[in-house]
DNA sequence: GGTAAACTTTGACCCAGATCAAGCGCGCGG
DNA sequence: CCGCGCGCTTGATCTGGGTCAAAGTTTACC
């Protein structure tokens, strides 16, 4: 295991590519001097461990780029992923010594961190960064919750395409592909993680996304690629309103 | 139907019984009198709907006593609870027109609303209510992530007692109720809500509750009234850590 | 006090998804 | 170039919880 390096800040907040979602969107010049004091960098290989669960949590910070999942883990091993931070999310909650969860980067990534008491002091003094981060928590509650439609109620099928109708949205909203029709994406997760947030076994997900292969929904090349010709389908078959707004 | 009443605030915030447990715990005298501008109380009886998803929200609030459930509905009439709201909780979202879900009054019910916009301004002033509101909304975000947990990794049985075990908790620490060993409460749900709030169908709910009572892990008086003998038993059987920090 | 409606329990049966078990294909180190 | 390991697919079988059905119990309202 390589040791994760600590790097002198590699660029300016300005030219940040998540300056205006992530915790600091909102943040004047002058209070993201302040941040830049207290921030710093760090790369995570796939695979690493950002922190374990119920370990004392010292910084707090956004996903720059890559991806990491937030997963929980009963004593006998079951495991649920719990979320799925995507560049400009935000790890660690303020005002709580320790992670409840285990935090793993499941591609290289990026991390801009705060040190966390000083980050928390920050937050008092500058309403922006509280503001926003009481917006980017409600979001995530919304996303929570309607995760516990997908895990309580949809079948199989339904969540395989809620799944993959979300990631399209998030890698759609990223870089914005307009892409007529079709999208086009990479899948981040293996078969195992999709089970492990879907609440499935990762033989039930790769028999669905086969069925959704057979069945003309979605495209694949190799394992990861993935083409879907008509996302109105997609959604329908996630059991959503077709065409939720997406055409904002 | 009868129309709820909107009645004056039959109580000063200073002698509340949420008083501080609600997003208005941190607020000053002075900030509080801010707050009674623009505040109302409203009765709600069981059954009664709160806010239907979708509709435009003109007020957040507090609920002050009973309980109210917030749920998810698709399309073909599938249901999933998402939030079970009980005294002290927050309804509603600052900085978004319309609910995202039903909510329902459960039993009968106060509720001590603001109106949204001047509730919205009030906040941008006072970070004491926002600071609170944060606090909160992680706090279920927290909650909303153990029980995708519940959801997707957690058998019947195990569900039944998680749920169990989450209302024994919480009103235990609603009416500070020591009773050394065994909690008594009753259920403020019936099994069809039960059954929403985990995933299940309403006749598993009662086969597994019934099982329950037939191991002696729970006692039952009428079909609402619960006696737990043993609470760490009841943790083990949710699968949980048994005494996770109960104690406390 | 009686009847209807709502809620709950229990039984019989079935099926979606879990479990167990092979085997494939690709990338990597030797 | 080979072989090993990891991620993935597919098949066979099993089972927990869903579905359908009936009947018991409580509550509410005439």
């Amino acid at each position: 295991m390589m040791q994760d390096e600590k790097l002198k800040s590699p660029h300016d907040c300005e030219d940040c590519p998540i300056r205006h979602r992530a915790v600091c969107a909102r943040c004047e010049a002058e209070e993201l001097e302040q941040l830049e004091e207290v921030k710093y960098y760090r790369n995570f290989q796939a695979g690493q461990t950002v922190i374990w669960s119920g370990d004392k949590m010292d910084f707090v910070g956004s996903v720059v780029s890559g991806i990491a999942t937030l997963t929980q883990t009963m004593e006998d091993g079951r495991t649920q992923m719990v979320g799925l931070l995507l560049p400009s999310d935000f790890v660690g909650r303020p005002g709580r010594e320790g992670s409840a969860y285990d935090v793993v980067a499941t591609t290289d990534m990026v991390m801009c961190c705060f040190r966390k008491k000083p980050f928390e002091q920050l937050m008092e003094r500058t309403p922006h960064i509280a503001q926003r981060l009481l917006e980017m928590t409600l979001d995530e509650l919304d996303a929570a919750r309607e995760w516990m439609l997908v895990l309580g109620r949809k079948n199989a099928r339904e969540k395989i395409a809620s799944l993959l109708s979300i990631i399209a949205r998030r890698d759609a909203t990223l870089h914005l592909r307009p892409t007529e029709g079709a999208l086009v994406f990479d899948l981040p997760l293996t078969r195992e993680a999709m089970a492990d947030y879907l609440g499935l076994t990762l033989e039930t997900v790769s028999r669905q996304i086969s069925a959704l292969k057979r069945d003309g929904v979605i495209l694949l090349e190799g394992k990861r690629h993935v083409t879907v010709p008509d996302v109105s389908r997609l959604m329908e078959e996630a059991g959503d309103d077709s065409d939720g707004g997406m055409f904002a």
